[in-house]
RNA sequence: GCGCACGUAGCUCAGUUGGAUAGAGUGACGGAUUCCGGUUCCGUAGGCCGAGGGUUCAAAUCCUUCCGUGCGUACCA
């Protein structure tokens, strides 16, 4: 919509101004006013033009719309105004349509092909099996699951990665304290280990264990076959979270694999081929200085052991192997110096980076009652995500933690998140779905019965257009979500939707012993259901028909 | 110290590439609704957009300095 109206103006100016402007990009926008007496679109086009051919803005406002006047036919009039604004307002009957365009394409309705199937990954969570996922992944589980469903919105296909390390310190760290906790189920004393873990999931584990194998491995704290049980239990556990909010990966990529299949010695090869290593104090660096970066980097430890960032090159150069076409990264805000060096050294090596996109968001507080809920990791004194999903319900937990947008620090209320009230913006969402599907069912009791040939034309309170015109915002709304992988601005219109459809309802009765004007009505509301249930699916919120 | 974010109503946050009177929700106060679900709607109050300077027809938005907060600055991930 707003981009019809801009291919006007973009084909106008290049028609009137051909001589002056060549091939200079004019830029310039259409936006929708937020007070409607400057219509449903406004362009500052001619204020962007008037630098640039040095003429009065008003003037070639008034020039544009000379051209443009009456060739389009579901513009009702152009005004220009002040310093040079064009605002243009739009005939009802264009909003009337939209109706009709919503009932015969329904679950399609808008939906693009942009991707043309494109594949795409998406990695996201990623998080070592040491312990339960905590509300911070939460957060970036439901950004990447979400951004994910947009893209397939869009015609991509996607695949949803993850990627985990089952090796390493903090591995064998929870090895040592499921043994600890074990050993104290056989009666001995608990050593839990020096920066261990202490949570209650790893009794729960090592409880597991005794049943599973009973005092076999008593005094057998070096055997691997703690790290292996924990590791399998806590992967079943996160898998089992994701799941209740609707979160499936395809596929559990280990760092293990680049271990065994050679990538990661064939990366540090080229790498050192390329120059950009050197030995000092035992240990490999990598040049990172040479590409901006304050410090140089370790890759391999004096210990012979690979730091996380050979790995994270080794696994991305891999990614870029497959035959994705573009590759997401979410990660959280603590990543943020660590990535560059990933993308440098994959450049070093002629890999096509602008295949990558890295997503950051920032963190989550837990909130009550305005005042911080303190966490730590460690000791295993924080509110798990699957506690969250437990005290607040799936969907609760993926609107709040996509309702602001992923670069901002996100306060969760956990105390509104439990309200089933108007305070909950969940609530009032699907609200306002059940609201339709019972006037719907209402509608049949009092024997309206179809309501196909409910005439459009009908919608003329003020209350019915301005809610197509927010149903007409949505195509823009998807676009935008698309472009900048966001998923706010969908919550954010899930909002107005409902807000504007209260509005209606408020002052308007749907069926009444007016047969012709409730079928219209239906119409409306069973268009406005609809987007509804589209937004609330590409979400991954349920729209529930009753409430 | 340096790097990257951020600072908008009492609170939580929107504000697209600079645009016309800076908006929502929530809290406070006051109203509406005999009705298809009172989990709804309407109104009032509340702001020098962290502070100063600059750029231009136009700045919450861009540049600069300062103040404040968060994250990073590991041979942890």
């Amino acid at each position: 919509m707003t981009n019809n109206i801009k291919q006007l103006l973009e084909n106008t100016i290049n028609k009137i101004y051909s001589d002056i402007i060549d091939d200079q990009q004019v830029n310039f926008t259409v936006e929708r006013p937020n007070n409607d007496k400057y219509g449903d679109f406004s362009s500052n086009i001619a204020l962007k033009l008037a630098s640039v051919i040095k003429k009065n803005p008003i003037l070639i406002a008034e020039n544009i719309v000379e051209e443009i006047k009456d060739k389009n036919k579901m513009i009702e009039k152009i005004e220009i105004v002040k310093p040079g604004f064009i605002n243009f307002f739009i005939k009802d009957s264009y909003f009337q349509n939209i109706v009709e365009d919503v009932l015969s394409e329904n679950r399609n309705y808008k939906k693009t092909n942009f991707g043309k199937n494109k594949k795409v990954q998406v990695e996201f969570v990623s998080a070592n099996p040491t312990g339960p996922l905590t509300i911070g992944h939460g957060r970036q589980a439901v950004l990447g699951d979400t951004i994910s469903r947009i893209l397939e919105w869009n015609g991509y296909e996607v695949t949803r990665e993850y990627y985990f390390n089952d090796a390493g310190r903090q591995m064998r760290l929870l090895g040592e304290s499921v043994y600890a906790r074990y050993m104290e189920l056989l009666g001995e004393k608990l050593k839990i280990p020096k920066d261990g873990y202490e949570g209650g999931y790893i009794k729960d584990i090592a409880k597991l264990f005794l049943e599973n194998y009973g005092e076999k491995y008593r005094n057998n704290q070096s055997e691997k076959i703690f790290i292996d049980f924990s590791t399998e239990y806590m992967l079943r556990s996160i898998k089992s979270t994701l799941k209740k909010l609707n979160i499936i990966h395809d596929a559990y990529f280990n760092e293990k694999t680049l271990y065994d299949n050679g990538k990661i010695d064939e990366i540090l090869k080229k790498l050192e081929q390329k120059g950009s290593t050197y030995e000092s104090e035992g240990a490999i660096w990598f040049k990172t200085t040479e590409f901006g970066a304050e410090k140089d980097r370790v890759l391999v430890k004096s210990s012979g052991e690979p730091t996380y960032r050979l790995p994270d090159i080794a696994y991305h150069a891999q990614k870029l192997e497959q035959d994705y076409d573009q590759i997401i990264d979410i990660f959280g805000a603590d990543h943020h110096a660590t990535y560059p060096d990933v993308v440098s050294a994959l450049k070093l090596m002629d890999y096509d980076t602008s295949k990558i996109k890295v997503l950051l968001h920032q963190f989550v507080t837990l909130v009550r009652k305005n005042k911080k809920i303190k966490m730590s990791t460690r000791k295993g004194d924080f509110i798990t995500l699957d506690e969250l999903i437990s005290i607040a319900g799936s969907d609760v937990v993926r609107y709040f933690f996509i309702m602001r947008n992923m670069g901002s620090h996100l306060n969760f209320d956990i105390e509104l998140a439990q309200k089933e009230t108007d305070e909950n913006p969940v609530y009032y969402l699907q609200y306002a779905h059940a609201r339709i599907s019972n006037v719907i069912k209402h509608s049949k009791l009092k024997e309206i019965g179809s309501f196909e040939d409910g005439n459009i034309e009908l919608l003329k309170e003020k209350e019915e257009i301005d809610i197509l015109k927010v149903i007409s915002e949505f195509e823009e709304t998807m676009e935008l979500c698309f472009t900048t992988l966001e998923p706010m601005y969908l919550a954010n219109y899930l909002h107005k939707l409902a807000t504007y459809f209260h509005k209606f309802y408020q002052r308007h009765r749907v069926v009444t012993e007016n047969k012709e004007l409730s079928k219209s009505r239906l119409k409306l509301i069973k268009s406005i259901k609809i987007i509804f249930s589209n937004c609330l699916n590409i979400l991954g919120i349920e729209a529930p028909e009753n409430m």
